[in-house]
RNA sequence: CGGGGCGUAGCUCAGCUUGGUUAGAGCGUCGCGUUUGGGACGCGAAGGCCGGACGUUCGAAUCGUCUCGCCCCGACCA
């Protein structure tokens, strides 16, 4: 078998060397800091990447046009997602789409476009997603009758629908997803996190009761929490929405909320139990098994390209992007070192490639003419989580020297050498253990910065300081939360259940729940 | 939508205060050669409606007004 592994397209907007000046009495070889800039700590590591610590909004917005994810558009506040980006989307769509798939899901496709008047049937759903949603007024040269709304989200178009497609209890459940872009009108926007256009999937289902519809939500969220800590290697905190944070027109709204390393949450997937709020907006009726006429039970759950910014920020260091290896589009990357007269390293790469992605592995050989030091920073920055390297020295052995991307320059679990023979296992090995590696830490920053306190005053500084994820116990009151909002900027992220009795952190009211208090994005 | 910053070569920027010949640098790009285990080096070459519009002026990258876009910090959201 032989697989197009070599790059093809070396075109990259990062290559950019240090001066000259800098650069001398840089280290040669692995194991030492390059470049020498000790006496400067706060000095990046690769150029036109800010330090992570330093600043983590220019660190984020460096990385993902570095690493090649985006790329700024003509088009105010909508990135173009290029093709790393895209294969990083398709790893989420992949292991997302099978689990939907797994529990029982079908994947469909509704209009881009919703008419006016279906937009504002439901009239929280209407009202809330008003000043974000763009309307189409003209087409074809002509003023339409009816201003058609780009969706927003598509409870509506499908609601619409669900109404034609369901007359019995036999035709439930319904249980769609749809892959889509929606269009929110932002003014501010950031890769991934808010842009006026984005990627995600939306589930739509329809229930004959209450309890099923109520299931069907607790299940997408697990899923979601499933995916988030397993495949994108970020814990989460996963539960129940405060009636301020829920979803325009839901009954109940459930997430997942991961924790940034600037101590602000990201709400990562949402799923909503609508109750039958959208069944009697939009006329979704059926006979029961007891003839009786009712209306259905509607949920929507979605996970937008926003998870993958959660991703990169908690991931990333230094040095760029650190993927996960199953969100990884590329597993590991082969690098021959050649010498003059000596290039059997590509062969030998080119075999190792051919061999490893008969194996299953997502490899790319890198046989571009450039420096193998140039390479190691280029796919250091986009992330990839093992480098394989063959040079002369390997080819007379016959071994080939790993190294993981999680670990730093000079730490001795960076780098080893196997023999080639083993090299699927000693791969698949080193990629499970990377994974775990980046859950640890990530799991560790969340835990570390998961601070209970029942101290008024101390619960407030710490909500103010961006500490992190704040519990508490809380009376659940939308009053309080609005003040701890005006005091603070931080809201709750979700909920959980209050064991015992306790007062209100925030107001000294009696308790109803646990929540989480965090500024978020 | 408020507050602040920035748009000059593919990238990072200098030049602008005090308008004046062909607008500069480093890196990248292209060619040739030597190199290649953490961002190589030499020689040669190409590359710019100075974000856009209007104005002031004999003359605008430079001054003024407007506009578009990007970044950062807030308010709203996934």
């Amino acid at each position: 078998m032989r697989v197009n592994l070599a790059i093809t397209a070396p075109k990259c907007d990062c290559k950019a060397r240090y001066p000259r000046a800098m650069r001398q009495g840089s280290p040669r070889f692995v194991g030492e800091t390059w470049p020498v800039m000790s006496d400067e700590p706060a000095q990046a590591v690769v150029k036109e990447i800010p330090p992570k610590a330093a600043d983590l909004s220019a660190w984020y917005t460096a990385v993902c046009l570095k690493a090649e994810l985006v790329s700024y558009s003509p088009v105010r506040g909508c990135v173009v997602l290029r093709p790393y980006g895209f294969a990083l989307w398709e790893k989420l769509q992949q292991h997302l789409d099978a689990r939907f798939k797994q529990t029982g899901h079908e994947n469909a496709y509704f209009p881009l476009f919703i008419p006016a008047n279906l937009l504002q049937r439901e009239a929280e759903h209407v009202e809330g997603f008003a000043p974000e949603v763009a309307w189409v007024t003209r087409g074809g040269g002509e003023e339409l009758t009816e201003p058609l709304a780009i969706r927003p989200t598509s409870e509506a178009i499908i609601g619409v629908m669900y109404a034609k497609w369901i007359q019995s209890y036999r035709d439930l459940p319904i249980l769609i997803n749809q892959w889509a872009n929606v269009v929110r009108w932002e003014k501010a926007t950031r890769p991934f996190l808010r842009t006026m256009e984005f990627l995600w999937q939306e589930g739509h289902t329809a229930h004959a009761s209450a309890e099923e519809a109520r299931k069907e939500t607790l299940t997408i969220l697990d899923l979601y929490r499933d995916f988030a800590e397993n495949v994108a290697g970020v814990p989460v905190y996963a539960g129940p929405k405060s009636a301020g944070e829920r979803f325009p027109g839901a009954v109940e709204t459930f997430a997942i909320e991961a924790l940034m390393p600037d101590g602000k949450a990201l709400q990562s997937g949402t799923s909503h139990d609508l109750g039958q709020n959208f069944a009697k907006a939009y006329d979704i009726k059926f006979v029961d098994s007891d003839s009786a006429i009712k209306f259905v039970h509607t949920t929507s759950w979605g996970v937008s390209w926003r998870m993958l910014g959660g991703l990169i920020m908690v991931h990333g260091d230094d040095r760029g992007l650190r993927l996960p290896p199953k969100m990884a589009p590329l597993e590991a990357v082969l690098i021959p070192i050649v010498r003059t007269n000596d290039d059997r390293a590509v062969a030998a790469c080119q075999a190792t490639a051919e061999r490893l992605a008969a194996a299953g592995f997502r490899v790319r050989l890198d046989a571009r003419d450039e420096q193998p030091g140039w390479k190691y920073s280029e796919w250091d920055v986009r992330g990839v989580p093992v480098r394989i390297e063959i040079g002369p020295r390997d080819v007379e052995s016959g071994t080939a020297v790993l190294v993981r991307r999680d670990r730093q320059k000079g730490d001795p679990e960076q780098r080893r050498s196997v023999a080639l023979r083993d090299v699927e296992s000693n791969l698949r090995e080193l990629l499970d253990d990377v994974a775990a590696s980046l859950y640890r830490d990530a799991k560790r920053f969340l835990d570390e910065h998961t601070i209970a306190t029942s101290d008024r005053a101390e619960f407030f500084e710490l909500c103010r300081n961006r500490a992190g994820m704040v519990d508490i116990a809380w009376c659940n009151r939308p009053e309080c939360e609005a003040h701890v909002k005006a005091a603070t900027t931080a809201t709750s992220r979700v909920l959980r259940p209050l064991e015992g009795s306790a007062v209100c952190t925030a107001c000294g009211e009696p308790a109803q729940v646990r929540a989480y208090f965090a500024q978020s994005y």
